[in-house]
DNA sequence: TGAATTTGTGAAATCGGTTTCACGCCTTTC
DNA sequence: GAAAGGCGTGAAACCGATTTCACAAATTCA
């Protein structure tokens, strides 16, 4: 009925027939410990399944191994199944280290809020951030020395620690596919091009013009804000100034979809006379029809990569940043 | 540079002139401490910004505001946007009732595994699960009196606290719009019956029937696994064998896209010759082509449920499993 | 008015580990 | 052969809260 009782130290102490002192040595791997003691020790620990109680372990310690997950709730968290996977896949690495993941979806505006607050005394022994809009606050935290990587690049050239996917690379990767392809007249429909990687994937459609000798007419380029409404805007906009598009780049796929949409009300086919590439690889990419040509970020390993990086800092070891690569997987829409 | 050093009831008693004993008293409302006194304690909580110590709290308490929510690995974890949705929503309940969340994304299968043990001994005050194949190891945790709330239906009726999408319901109003509007055959092709989801889904289509006072066919009902290639196959199926059927409930969005495609394929349009009806009205079905008439549930209610009825429990309050309804979206489709 | 409660309070024990410190023993060193 | 140094060890302090217990003061009851 009540929780099965816990042997503690006093209990493995005594039945070893060492001090709980020798105990804490062996378990914190202090290896100036006789062989046959620990040995002992070891024995009865697993004869008992013993396990640390971590709140006493944490109170002597100052070590809770427990890192936070911060994720804004004021993002479009809700209906963003890109967060979830991230976690799933961080959750997993650090489980497999010994360490909890304490969740948090919050607002984390303030500096001076709760989190802050939270982080700022002791209570995890690292925090993982998903992209903010601002990073005051992880500035702040970084200044008390907790162990901190984000989850996408961080604004402004800074040392911290973070992971993302390679947007650059992915979007010239698109953009170069349709060049190939024969497109003489790719357009590209941005998103938020405040974040770092709706800059950076609009970065990537210019280099790959750039490698052409030739620099896209700005016209070319509409800003949407990660909608499909917008997309299929904004693509109409475009067709209407500039008939002759052959091809676009869409920041993300519900863009690219709603570009589709905007593509076949107008008469024209997909990719016959407009192809579409669009980013995420998400389900709609693979779903829609025609099927959605798209860049393809592997966000598991985004989240492994971040809770590595984490666990490196935790042990002292050094840390950078790491961009992992994107794939372009091909389908009808070009 | 090293984090702020905190103050602790030490500093807090000298300050308010009172013994650490009382200052435990204000703080966890105990209402025998004499108002001016308790005044005073929480003047100076209030100007030194003073927060309990977590691991101090529950080192000396045995409670530890931590719940965890113990997602199974073995599931479609990582492509599935469902459960991150939902532990969203649980997480920000439970964050506004100074709980925590510890997640968990592992292995669950053992009754015997470090879960098993790490839920099983005081480290956390309650746990939330999603649906699970097996629940031997939920049986056993609720033995030793560990408040648990699980995220879908349990298998058994059993007593476990749940809490649930009205599936019976949508599959039955699912079914009905597509009768109301003049379908005379109306197939289903089911989910993975061995959950209790699907099976109520099931279910809740041969009510609509029997309040006709007809029975469906049983070569009107196809089984598939949740995937677009399952429904595009089992629609193919049946058309071949019952080309007359003018209507389909899909258990589940990508089924209903797989049948969509599989009707067009055969030169049938939708919703003129078949009309479809989905289920989840996930980003597929919002935008798909044509849009897809869809159920809706609510999820970030059923993890703001989830994390209600585990408060409850802590409470000691009575607690009644809860079912939420869903909402039927008319899209195009049907 | 005196005895019996009730009430508010602080000293001290407690939770289960970690870490400091001093001690005894054994090896080097000159 | 004595002083110096190193090593393994356990006793005890410590981490920061909660809770028990005893006691004095205030209240109630007869």
């Amino acid at each position: 009925m009540t929780p099965k009782p816990r042997p503690t130290y006093s209990v493995i102490a005594k039945e070893a027939g060492v001090s709980e002192a020798t105990v804490s040595r062996v378990l914190n791997g202090d290896d100036r410990v006789d062989q046959e003691r620990a040995a002992k020790v070891l024995e009865v620990v697993e004869r008992l399944g013993y396990k640390k109680h971590r709140a006493a372990t944490a109170l002597a310690s100052g070590r809770t191994n427990l890192i936070a997950v911060v994720i804004d709730n004021d993002l479009s968290v809700f209906s963003d199944p890109f967060w979830g996977t991230v976690t799933s896949g961080i959750s997993r690495v650090l489980m497999e280290n010994e360490l909890q993941t304490l969740l948090m979806v919050t607002s984390v505006s303030s500096v001076d809020g709760p989190v802050a607050h939270y982080l700022n005394t002791g209570e995890v022994d690292g925090a993982i951030f998903f992209q903010l809009h601002k990073d005051a606050l992880v500035r702040k935290l970084a200044k008390t020395g907790l162990p901190i990587v984000i989850t996408g690049s961080p604004h402004a050239a800074t040392d911290f620690v973070f992971v993302d996917t390679d947007n650059f690379g992915g979007g010239h990767a698109a953009t170069k596919h349709l060049i190939n392809r024969g497109c003489k007249k790719v357009a590209i429909i941005a998103g938020d091009i405040e974040t770092v990687a709706g800059h950076q994937r609009l970065d990537g459609y210019h280099q790959a013009y750039r490698e052409l000798g030739r620099v896209p007419a700005k016209t070319l380029t509409a800003y949407g804000d990660y909608s499909y409404e917008s997309g299929k805007r904004e693509m109409t906009r475009l067709l209407n100034e500039q008939p002759d598009i052959d091809g676009v780049f869409a920041c993300n796929d519900l863009m690219a979809l709603g570009a589709i949409a905007a593509i076949e009300e107008r008469g024209l086919t997909v990719p016959g006379d407009v192809a579409v590439v669009g980013f995420d690889d998400s389900l709609v990419a693979q779903t829609s029809r025609p099927g959605l040509t798209s860049v393809r970020q592997d966000i598991v390993a985004l989240g492994e990569a971040a809770a590595e990086l984490m666990i490196a800092q935790l042990r002292n070891e050094p840390v950078e940043p790491r961009i992992l690569p994107t794939e372009l997987v091909i389908r009808e829409s070009a």
